[in-house]
DNA sequence: TAGTGAAAAGTTACGGGTAACTCAAGTCAC
DNA sequence: GTGACTTGAGTTACCCGTAACTTTTCACTA
């Protein structure tokens, strides 16, 4: 698959100057004549040439201009927009996204670092702190900046932001409790890895056996956490488990398929059943109801990944871990607070 | 910035081999010993040893593994979900997506294509069919499989997958015309470039010209076309022309928000005004009500182009152009059909 | 007018792999 | 024992820019 594509030599050649001469041209190094440059330039024209960065980096034994983020699924609109954040940052900087979904699976995640890796990337995001002993190996051994986001972590392999998600999900189970709520259930995905989900889990079982409250079903489905799982889960669980008085979902998407469900089944809401999400998305604040859930400044943690690996590049000196937080919105899908 | 990685030289210095020996255990190319394999192995985990792809690509005058993908924003699920269809299929065949979002904007478009050529990318795939002359003139020469997505195009500058927007705006302007609507309004974003909602919007209009309706009033706010973004779209637009019959909104989300804004104001719909979407969400479909929309196979449209790169990729042949439909969900947020 | 220094340009080597070729040693048939 | 062939390895050149160094050119001064 030889390219037929112009290479620097044959624009000096056709300019009638050295490839050294063209080279300091294009990069307005300085050393040139206005004359030289005119040509030069003209040449470039008209043959269409696109310099070859991969030479570049080669050339100078640098790093490409490559970050490599990492992200297990785009079905949630959370790391989407995570994404999103992350690459608008870097594209102004002149960065390029190189992108790997991991589909929560950390297998797949270790073949992505090799591969990306394999491409001398500036800088590393990854979504997840939870890694095979080979990829913290290669990690390590990379020698560039990299950011763990979205489960904060105090000590990171190199930088870390991102929030508590044990923590969040305390904080659930505790609001939960507080206004009155006993009998609970969850709703969530499974997935090959301890996930922060999996946190979130956990900090609300604690949270509720701290409260004396009983969690009387984790419903785990196999599939991606949106609304249709939500709304099967819900039927699922309260078939079997009638008496559950308040359910906590994996995420809002999926609570408004719960919440759906209950309309559909005439349960009302709070009523006769409760509903917390998590994530808050936009859907949540536009619907009839105020959907309980728990607000994470996900912008912010794509827009600060970015700029932390960015820092590094430049060799500014940042803070290496950002726990950025959460906030609980008590809504309306809840019992009220008991005054 | 002189890295310390490790390189093949080094790798078979410690194996007592030579480089060229090494590199072919690595690639598994046959012309070595048993022993010699064991050996250059072990040196390779012992060390970490990590190719340098860069220095594979720059020696064969190849083309590396990265595919580009031009997305215009990632805060509109379908695109986020296109995206995800496009790196699936890609990942699966050893390629990797280097990002790209141009926010719907020409010029960014044409330096993000600049900058994804220089890294020499064995395909392309890029949103839309609008693009700068000189945008045109890189793609062209590049010489690399290309598909542009979205839109169709009979016509591509190589391959193409899409839908025809202008029809699916005249089909829904046509659909509602049948159910009786005369007085329309739309409901959508602006961007510099004309982009496919565009198309739809034209369409639309020409629909209603043609069943002798009225387009009331087209609002287009400068804004990113989500919920909030339709809320306040419906209540403008109702506040300057309350005698507007029924809203095609320029996707589902924005819908979505104008239907609560209705629901909020004390309007019923479909009573007193028709909703009608783009897009079918899966949101759409798990409301109260059934959202009257217009159905894409973006899954389809994603794993399509990227299959269609492949193919191209490794010779085999493609139809080079690919027209995936809409479907016209009729839903209950319209006037019902007169039987 | 030779000498000086700065500006403008050229030359060489290099980076990390791989294609293409060469070479050495062993195997086998006759 | 010799030539033909196979196998396992090494050598060389190259990809395309750029760092580092060298050479040429030229204006200006003593």
């Amino acid at each position: 698959m030889k390219n037929n594509k112009i290479s620097l030599a044959e624009v000096a050649k056709a300019a009638g100057v050295s490839k050294m001469t063209a080279s300091r041209v294009l990069r307005d190094e300085g050393g040139f004549s206005e004359q030289t440059r005119v040509k030069v330039i003209a040449e470039v024209e008209r043959l269409g040439y696109l310099p070859n960065r991969l030479a570049t980096v080669f050339a100078g034994d640098k790093r490409s201009t490559f970050v490599g983020v990492s992200i297990p699924e785009l079905g949630n609109e959370i790391f989407a927009q995570v994404l999103e954040g992350i690459d608008r940052k870097l594209g102004a900087f002149g960065h390029q996204t190189v992108l790997g979904m991991t589909e929560h699976v950390r297998d797949q995640e270790e073949k992505w670092i090799e591969t990306v890796l394999s491409w001398q990337p500036a800088g590393l995001i990854i979504t997840g702190r939870s890694h095979s002993q080979r990829s913290i190996q290669m990690l390590r051994g990379a020698g560039i900046p990299l950011v763990e986001i979205w489960d904060f972590n105090s000590n990171p392999l190199d930088m870390c932001v991102g929030l508590n998600h044990f923590d969040s999900g305390y904080a659930m189970g505790q609001f939960l409790a507080g206004r009155g709520y006993r009998k609970f259930g969850y709703a969530g995905t499974s997935h090959d890895t301890a996930n922060a989900a999996s946190a979130r889990l956990a900090g609300f079982a604690k949270a509720i056996s701290d409260a004396s409250g009983q969690l009387e079903k984790q419903i785990l489905l196999r599939d991606v956490p949106g609304f249709y799982t939500g709304y099967y889960c819900t039927e699922q669980l309260l078939a079997s488990h009638s008496d559950v008085e308040v359910i906590f979902y994996q995420n809002d998407n999926m609570a408004v398929g719960g919440y759906e469900y209950c309309a559909r089944a005439g349960l009302s809401v709070p009523g006769d059943i409760g509903i917390a999400g998590w994530g808050d998305l936009p859907i949540s604040s536009i619907q009839p109801y105020r959907l309980t859930s728990v607000a994470v400044p996900h912008l912010r943690i794509g827009q600060l990944s970015a700029e932390m690996v960015l820092a590094r590049i430049h060799g500014t000196r940042v803070q290496p871990t950002r726990d950025v937080g959460f906030r609980l919105i008590p809504g309306t899908t809840v019992w009220p607070a008991t005054s």
